[in-house]
DNA sequence: CGGTATCCCAAGCGATACTG
DNA sequence: CAGTATCGCTTGGGATACCG
């Protein structure tokens, strides 16, 4: 694969927010760009389970793929190499028979995962909270 | 639209990662799964950003509307929906003439929020070392 | 073992038109 | 004003087969 197509996914979407007011009060419209950014590469079906899976210690590609049940060959390859792009998670393949490659967490990796604990621990404390109103929600309009 | 298909999406996409092991190192197979549904919810295209221009004050749809640029009518009003199901985002229709509506968060949307504001200080603070790395890997291909 | 390449379906989302 | 409905493109991602 190129490295031409790795930058068009995920990257030129926030085109279209580009130049605007910039109303929220929290981040003006740059920063919004960033965490889009950010939640573009985490926000995506794997990327958090492979940060966690490879938090404590360096793993190799066919642990990851079993460790993670669900995940296809292409899928597990793609999202290493966005994660790999983004210096989030490093690769060392050592020259063996047969051959090992193994997956790490890079320093800016590791401090990207305590803010992902963090919503971790959100969604674990309110997730009880959360299903209350969905039911709630959906028993509204059924009635 | 039916509360059926809010429940469809998003929701039973986590489906295929249930009943299996758990390698991960900081939370088991129901927490990953806790957290992807968090990430589903928040890690589209618009929630954050609507999160983000409620974070002070009710706001109405229409102000919404030019508040987020390049948003569609369709999406506002889908992610609003989305919100406001799980409890992060409530409603409330003044009925008056013209008609008025003011979305505001709730007290679990200003609690994740703040989870929030966590990713986007990372996200600004890492901002330029994610850029190098990228322009660093892209170039060692094009060699 | 550690990947690539291809095919293809389904979900995400924007554009446009219409409504109470 | 605050939505809903429909259409059609584009992206995400699984399945399968093949390669160094």
């Amino acid at each position: 694969m190129r490295a031409e197509d790795l930058r068009r996914t995920r990257t030129n979407v926030r085109a279209n927010v580009r130049n605007v007011p910039g109303p929220c009060a929290h981040w003006n419209d740059e920063d919004a760009d960033f965490i889009r950014e950010v939640l573009d590469l985490v926000g995506d079906k794997w990327s958090v389970l492979i940060i966690g899976t490879l938090a404590d210690h360096p793993v190799r590609y066919s642990d990851l793929a079993d460790a993670i049940p669900g995940i296809s060959q292409r899928m597990l390859t793609l999202t290493l190499k966005h994660l790999q792009r983004t210096g989030l998670v490093s690769r060392t393949s050592y020259p063996e028979v047969p051959p090992r490659v193994e997956y790490a967490l890079t320093e800016l990796g590791r401090s990207l995962l305590s803010t992902v604990l963090a919503l971790a621990a959100w969604s674990a404390d309110h997730h009880g909270e959360i299903r209350r109103h969905q039911t709630e929600y959906d028993s509204a309009d059924e009635t």
